[in-house]
This record gives structure tokens, sequence and C-alpha cells, in this order.
DNA sequence: TCAGAGTTTGACCGCTCGGTCAAACCGATC
DNA sequence: GATCGGTTTGACCGAGCGGTCAAACTCTGA
């Protein structure tokens, strides 16, 4: 198996899938091994520990992220054009790594641990928000371009990491392309509403 | 310590400090007996075990959440000033119980587990915005009254679990009276707008 | 004073955890 | 065929986990 990475990547393909779908304390080691098709030995010969894995995991999707907002940050048109474009670009995002939003809000919510890769990936991406409201916003107060951030994102993200929690009040499911493109309008509504009401 | 429930309250309110500011995972049943000041069997015997200690705590929040949550639906006045009411109760709620939000964020984040009484909780919260919201709003679509609730949930839980992570973009620290009171402020503003512009 | 129910305790059990290690394996190079 | 560095492995370690149990303590009512 030494030819490239394939173990390398065969460990880390489990370990995404553990877990984003169990959480982080409810994976061992022996549970990625297994889920790799390799020996626990080995995950510890390709990663410095479990927190190291886990780091890498999420460093991948962050990656990932980043570039989905940065392309969507980078496009042309007026300030609603681009806001459409991040939000559209996070809602894509979360639907196709629906365990990616559940990661971060876990991870967020997790109380201690590591929050700098939060930290740093967070402050991008209110960077990223600051940049496209741009002068249409106040730097300080109730309407500065961080409390839109935070309120956007929660948005988008909560309604993701709500689903399970909200079937049965849901008609349907919430993750459908019907639920997902419903919430997609009720985000661009949200956005045309509040820069039309922006002074 | 026999008398009234002493030893038991004592367990819970360590088991509350403990798994707020750790995480279930992140806690043993020594360290719960450690910070109650008890041997580790006196908490089994309070208690069926860890889960039902768990439960017992977030069922404390819940309660309380809900009788805050009451008061504010059965306000006087019109829909502005009743979904003012039942912003300012959640945020009221989550600043005096910081923990709280972290806990219930975490539990729907964390995949598997006993959603049940996050689901009932959250559909007691779906269910009060909706007979807040009346008939402002249509019953289907996009408009529809649980894409407010979702998105105002998370604007108001996500300011308080985001906090931590960020430190450092924000000036001053968000938990501070001063920060909360400027987080409410975007709320109001926020339902203002979004109150307006319903057709 | 004694019996008995309700508490509290420390010792203990089986198990799984993250992590280590020396030995074996394997494909290339000489 | 010998050598050698990168890879893979199973056996192993100490620690901590949730949970149990019988013995000891304490308070009360007869």
């Amino acid at each position: 198996m030494a030819r490239n990475g394939e173990a390398r990547a065969k460990i880390l393909a489990a370990a995404d899938d553990l877990f984003a779908t169990r959480g982080y304390d409810a994976v061992s080691m022996r549970d990625v091994a297994a889920g790799a098709g390799v020996a626990k030995a080995a995950v510890f010969y390709y990663f410095d520990g479990k927190d190291a894995l886990y780091a890498a995991v999420l460093d991948g999707y962050y990656r990932a992220h980043e570039a989905a907002l940065a392309d969507a940050l980078a496009r042309d048109g007026d300030l609603r054009a681009r806001l459409h474009a991040v939000v559209d670009a996070y809602v894509d995002f979360a639907a196709d790594n629906v365990r990616y939003a559940r990661m971060v809000q876990r991870k967020i919510a997790g109380g201690g641990g590591d929050l700098s890769v939060v930290r740093q990936n967070l402050g991008l991406l209110l960077r990223g928000v600051e940049s496209a409201l741009g002068d249409a916003v106040p730097a300080r107060g109730p309407l500065a371009a961080r409390h839109f951030f935070v309120t956007l994102s929660g948005a988008v993200l909560n309604y993701f990491t709500y689903a399970p929690a909200l079937e049965g009040a849901w008609d349907g499911d919430p993750l459908s392309p019907e639920g997902i493109a419903e919430r997609r309008a009720h985000l661009h509504w949200l956005v045309d509403t509040l820069l039309a009401a922006l002074p």
C-alpha cells in the first residue's frame, strides 16, 4: 500500500466519515483503523495522534469552504448580487457537506479544545462578509458587518444542524432538494430585505 | 447529608457546571462526584447512570427556558411588541445561561443520541413563534413561520456560541453587558425590518 | 435501647481508550 | 543476493472509564 498516499487517504476518509457521524469523542482510533482497513498503529504512523487526525479532517473542509467562498467573493456585480453569491456558496457547500456544518457547530459549541483553527476560519469568513458589505454598513454598533455575519451564518448553518431535530415539525425532509431550495429562497429574501433597510 | 435532597442538589449542580463547560464525553462520573464533594457511588445512588444525569441537567434548563418563553408569549401588545418580548426573553435566558446555549447546540449538532428532548423543546419554541407571527405570514413557502424561527433562533443562539471563537475579531468581550446590549439592538432592528417587509 | 430503612462509602470489576514498540514486510538500488 | 529506508503489523502498556457491591454509617420511631 506504499504507492503514493493510498493508506493515508483511506485513513483520512474513514476518519472523516466517523467524526462527522459520531463526533470526536465517540470515535476511537481503533474505529478509524478498522474503517480504513488498516492496523491501528498505521494511523499513528501517518498522524501525530487523535487531535492531529481530527485537525487534518477539519482542515480539508476549511480549505474547500474557503475556496468556494473566495470564488463567490471574487464575482462581479453589485452588493446584492455579491451577497447572494456568498449565501449561495455557503448553502451549496453546507448542502454538499452536511457533516461539515455539524462538525463546525460541534467544535464551536464544544467548549475546550483548540479553537484556533475554527477561529482562523471564522475570521476569514467574517472579513469576507465585511469586505462584501463594504461601506454600506457602519463600522460599529448594532448594524456593523460582524452582526450581519453572525446572523447570516447562523441562518445558513442552523438550518442544516437543526434539520434532524425538526423532523415532524417540518413537512417533508428539510434536507431534500426542495427543502433546501425553499431555504435558499428565504435567505435571498432575507438578504434583499436587510439590504433595502440599510440607511 | 440526608436532610432533604441536599446531596442530590449538589450533584446536579456539579454536573451542570461540568457538562456545560467541558461537554458530555469529557466529564467523568468521578469528576461529578469530586465536584459535588461526594463519593462516586452516591452519584449512582441518586441517578441511574451518566445518561440519566445529563438528561436531568438538560431538563432543568428546558423547564426554565420554557417558563421564560411562555411568559413572553403571554404578554399583550401588537405583533412587534410580542416578537420583541420573545427575542428579549431568548437573549436574556441565553445571557444568563451561556452554558445552556452551548449545551443545546452541542446536543443538536452531536449527531447520535436521544434528540427527543431537544425535539420536543424545539417544537415548543417553533409553535411559540408560529403563534406569535399568526397570520402575518404565509403558511407555506420561504416566508413561512418556521423559516423565521430557524433564522431568529440561529441569530440569537449563534451569537453566544460563536462568542469564544470570535475573540479578536470582535473589539471587546462579546459577552459583556455592552456587547449583549448591542446584539439585542441588532436583533430588534432585525425583527422590525423583517416585519416591515412582510406583505 | 434497639431494629430497620435510608444514605454514604471505598474497594473493586471488566473494559476500552490513546499511544508505543520492536519486529516483520516490501520494493528499489547496488 | 545483500542492504536499506519507508511502511505495516500485532502485542502490549498504563490509565481512566462507567458501573457494582457489601459493608458501614446515620437518623428515626417504637
